[in-house]
DNA sequence: GATGAATGAGTATTCATTCAT
DNA sequence: GATGAATGAATACTCATTCAT
């Protein structure tokens, strides 16, 4: 790795946070260069703007992603374990929590939106492999998998991953999950235990 | 209504256009009042802000689509008609398409986003009394009804409002909404005939 | 003069001074705020951009020179002198030569050009009239007045407003000036006391 | 010629297409380092500033220019149209028009100015020679041939170089330029078929 | 109710130049 | 000779908001 390189790595991980805890708008390159100690020349030296920069942040947090579930798919683990590991990737890891969690302020909309966008596009394939395997061992039954699948990654992420939601919330997902891969009754209910309910509304 | 009312409600409309059309972050209040040919200071009369601004015409839409899905829910048609529009009034209606349109450009984010959640919470209990009819009537057979209604709305943003999608995911969607809410095979099948097409990839 | 007004005036001089003396590319709007004591907002609440600013400015020092030549037209003198007396406008007077002077500065070039080209279309239709008045008292004899005329002011700006010159280069303006128009040799020569010759080489 | 030298002669060379072009300070660094494929380095190795290299583009365009009037004096034709030549020298040749075209843009006042300035010094001398020949010849008759030569130079360039011009406007220069010089009538006449008309208005 | 002059902190971006390697 | 990372002052312009009239 260069010299350059190294620092432009530096510059994605800073901007990425200020992004994530402040909003892309309400990040100034200002900031992002004080925060790095650089001069405002520097900056521009690595970015041609700071709109291309997000772009860049951007790749960086999918590639992420994408590097998880695939590690996830080639574990030595029943294919529902598979699927329900890279389902929830399509959400911030618990870790992962408190600065993602700035992901869903309103001020992040912009970066929000092209980051589900996009993640759901490069899961859709990994996750179908998964799913075809499954088929193929008669875990399910089912036809057009990728749309299959992409719908599946839909729900999840506009089930959990915007604000609060509820047991039934989970106990509802499970069972469509079921259905639309046409999974017997109780295949994938194990995934109730795997769902951060930090986030979960308790019924009243 | 007051003068003043009528007033604030044409300032509404503009407002609504011009975020529609460009994006409320790129939309000034120097815009704003040049359209409507009126004073800062009169703007400022009207608005405590910009935001606050925003919070109303956001509002005006919800109350719109709202309005529109109350008179589905009374008009004499079997239950699920009444879904499929309901659902498909979660998507601009052909006849807006060209101004909603811009509701998809990442300008838009912000907005969109705000839409598209109280959209959903607001439509998720009409739907729901409208299942519950389903049920009495023996079509559907499901529980946690509002979780399923809320579950559809869900998916069908998510396929149908963001960019393209195939004929497939048609065929997938139904199958789906036939399973969350336990309804016999075909019994959904007409919706294939509502979806605007003018946004669908055909198959190669 | 409604307040406003008066303030964009205050302004256009104050511009108009430091574009003098600096340049306009040399001059930021940071400076003229600065000099003027008002706010930012302010000066792009009179003015859409500096560019849009210099316009102006160089519409009101056009409005001065013509204003000027207009005055000396409505004199009652012999025509020669009045030609002369717009002639001598195209360059700068003497009271002002401190100011002016910047206007020759390669900084300038940009102003000095958009003005002297204005400067010459609006002179020479009023220089045109009083010459046709010459031609009718047979002081003069020419055909195609305009364009002649334009040619005084071309090399009459050319030779005294661009830098150093001799002596001699008043004799052979004022023997072409009259050649030029038609006029019996001496008509014009009483120019020469009128060029300021603080800009004269002196015959070495 | 060094291999250094090579390279500093192909920049300049760069430089002048694109001041040309774009304009002296619309032309930065960055922009002709990358048209050259060099480093910021070698560039400052060369030039010690932008400036200077724009001194050393503008000295490049003179010499041409003074080169070519050389040889016209050098050539064996008659007076009148060694000076028709030169003159039409300080105006570009029509085959270079499209790129010189740029030099008439506002955002080329600067380097216009320059060149415009120091190619009439140069050439004042030249061109002097020339009407010295033809006064000995017979063919004019005047003293302080030095000024006059300037004058022509100077109307030259102010006409035919500054926008459009009509065909009285070649009339009256050649009308004048009989009458600079003290030669017979008809003597320039030819001049007429030599103005480039691709930038005269018609009649109307 | 209505006006519009005034504010000023904030923004992204440019660019000629330096210098250690 | 040649590189390109680093600099940082400078720039024009935006915009939501206030308030005296």
């Amino acid at each position: 790795m260069k010299k350059g390189e190294k620092r432009k790595q530096d510059l994605l991980k800073i901007a990425y946070d200020m992004f994530l805890s402040h909003g892309y708008e309400n990040t100034s390159v200002d900031e992002i260069i004080e925060k790095a100690q650089i001069a405002k020349g520097t900056y521009y030296h690595y970015f041609k703007s700071k709109e291309q920069m997000l772009e860049e942040v951007i790749e960086m947090m999918i590639e992420r992603e994408a590097e998880a579930a695939k590690q996830i798919i080639e574990m030595d683990i029943p294919v529902p374990q598979k699927i329900a590991g890279i389902l929830s990737s399509v959400k911030p890891a618990e870790a992962e929590m408190p600065i993602e969690d700035a992901l869903f302020h309103p001020e992040n909309a912009l970066m929000h939106n092209k980051v589900r966008k996009k993640l759901i596009d490069v899961l859709t394939p990994l996750l179908s492999e998964v799913v075809r395997e499954g088929t193929e061992k008669g875990i399910f039954e089912c036809d057009n998998i990728p749309e299959r699948v992409r719908m599946l990654l839909v729900i999840s992420n506009g089930t959990f991953n915007e604000g609060t939601f509820s047991e039934r919330d989970i106990t509802v997902f499970i069972d469509t999950a079921e259905k639309i891969l046409g999974a017997e009754k109780g295949t994938m209910s194990f995934i109730y235990g795997l769902i951060d309910k930090s986030d979960m509304e308790t019924d009243e």
